[in-house]
Order: structure tokens, then sequence, then C-alpha cells
DNA sequence: CGTTTTTGACCGGCGC
DNA sequence: GCGCCGGTCAAAAACG
């Protein structure tokens, strides 16, 4: 089978880390509103999924608009307001609450970034980020939540048009041992002795690199 | 030397 | 209109 030949696969626009810490705060964001959103809740959900059962269902996560932005039309950007004066569109935004003493979670992509301003009330400055990806326009802001420093707050801001690399390293050898416990079961004759399904990490990885060429 | 980070400047929205 | 604030730009510096 061919790399190529794999569904295209999305990863969680939200830190890894936080789906496997177990200090993961539970709360929802405060001072933020829940709003519908075009955020991909599949691919949250089924992410959240892999957990391990640690910190079962969703991470903290709340979805939320700027004052700014309006969920009631798609093209807030060319609504008006009273005045005339265009609002500007903001796009959809989730924010995850971690606690962790690092401030940059691994989130499987790779960001570049631009800018850092000191916030209002918080001796913390946020930090703005944009994803590499030449076609991408995902944005992420991180900064330590005022009230407790120990959390890190990221907003991610738009939905990712590529795959997740690093996911794919890890999803590949995953969906080619499923694979191959298929073809020994549909190949073993009846009546045998079960297929043994026991795959060592190494072995996946090879079996990864030998199917990906 | 190409890429990434830093950081001050700039801009637009908002409240008064 | 003015000042505050958050977000972005872009030149310079740092890094690998």
């Amino acid at each position: 089978m061919e790399a190529e030949n794999f569904p295209y696969l999305f990863a969680p626009s939200f830190p890894l880390a936080s789906l496997n810490s177990p200090s993961l705060i539970d709360q929802p964001m405060q001072n933020s509103q829940y709003a519908s959103s075009d955020i991909d809740l599949a691919n949250l959900l089924s992410s959240s999924m892999a957990n391990g059962g640690e910190n079962p269902g969703f991470p903290c996560l709340s979805t939320f608009s700027s004052s700014m932005a309006n969920y009631e039309g798609e093209n807030v950007n060319k609504n008006k307001v009273k005045s005339g004066r265009k609002k500007k569109y903001i796009p959809p935004r989730v924010a995850f609450h971690t606690r962790s003493a690092e401030d940059i979670l691994d989130d499987g992509y790779k960001w570049r970034k631009y800018g850092q301003k000191a916030v209002k009330n918080s001796i913390h400055p946020r930090s703005y980020y944009r994803c590499t990806h030449h076609t991408c326009n995902v944005k992420k802001q991180i900064q330590r939540l005022a009230k407790d420093t120990s959390v890190v707050v990221t907003t991610y801001e738009g939905i990712h048009n590529h795959p997740c690399e690093k996911l794919m390293e890890t999803l590949i050898p995953l969906t080619m041992w499923i694979a191959s416990i298929e073809l020994r079961c549909n190949n073993s004759p009846p009546n045998s002795e079960p297929v043994s399904f026991m795959r060592t990490g190494a072995e996946l990885g090879k079996r990864a690199r030998v199917c990906a060429r």
C-alpha cells in the first residue's frame, strides 16, 4: 500500500501534549462565549478519544468569538454596523487551557512567531504564531492565564488545510499494522491458531518506512 | 546564508 | 476626535 493512498488526515488544532496531560484543566475558558462555528468537531472528538482514557472526552476546550465576531452570518466582513463601518471578520477560534511549565506545547504543526505583545492586567506577554505551511493561514496565540500563571492558554484561529506531518508519522505505522492484521486474518485457514497481533514500535516504524516508498 | 525570533512602529476598532 | 488596546508588519538580530 502506498502512503499516498491514505485518506487525508488532519491533525487536531490543539496541543497534543494537552491530551495526555493529567494536569489538564477542565474548566471552560472564562470571558469567552460559546458560539456555533465551522470548527471541525469530528477531528477534535476523534483526537480527544485518542487520549488513552486518562482524560476521557474533550480536552479543556471552548470555542469563542471575539467581541467583534458575528456568528449570525457567514460573511461578516461584508456586513456593516450601524455606523456604516465594516466589521472585521474574526474566524472561529478554539482555546485550550493546559497546566504546563512550557509555554510552547507541541501540537504537531510547525509555527513561525510573528509578534509578541504585553497584555493588559497580565505580567506575561502574548505571543503570536502563524503556521509555516505556505498555503495555510492558521494562527495561534499563546499566553499565560493572569489568574493562574501555571496555565497556558493556546488559542487557535482557523483550520489547517494540510495534513499534520507529526500525526502522519504516528498514524501511518499504525494503519500499516492494522492492514497487516486484516490480511493475516483473511489469509489464515479456518480453525487455525489465533493470529498474533503483537508488534514492537521499531517493527512498526520499519514497516511504515518500507511501505511509504 | 537561509530561517526564525525579537521588538518597536504602525494600524484599525472601540469606548469615552 | 482622542487615547487605549490588540493585532500585524518588517527590519534587525540571533540562530543553526
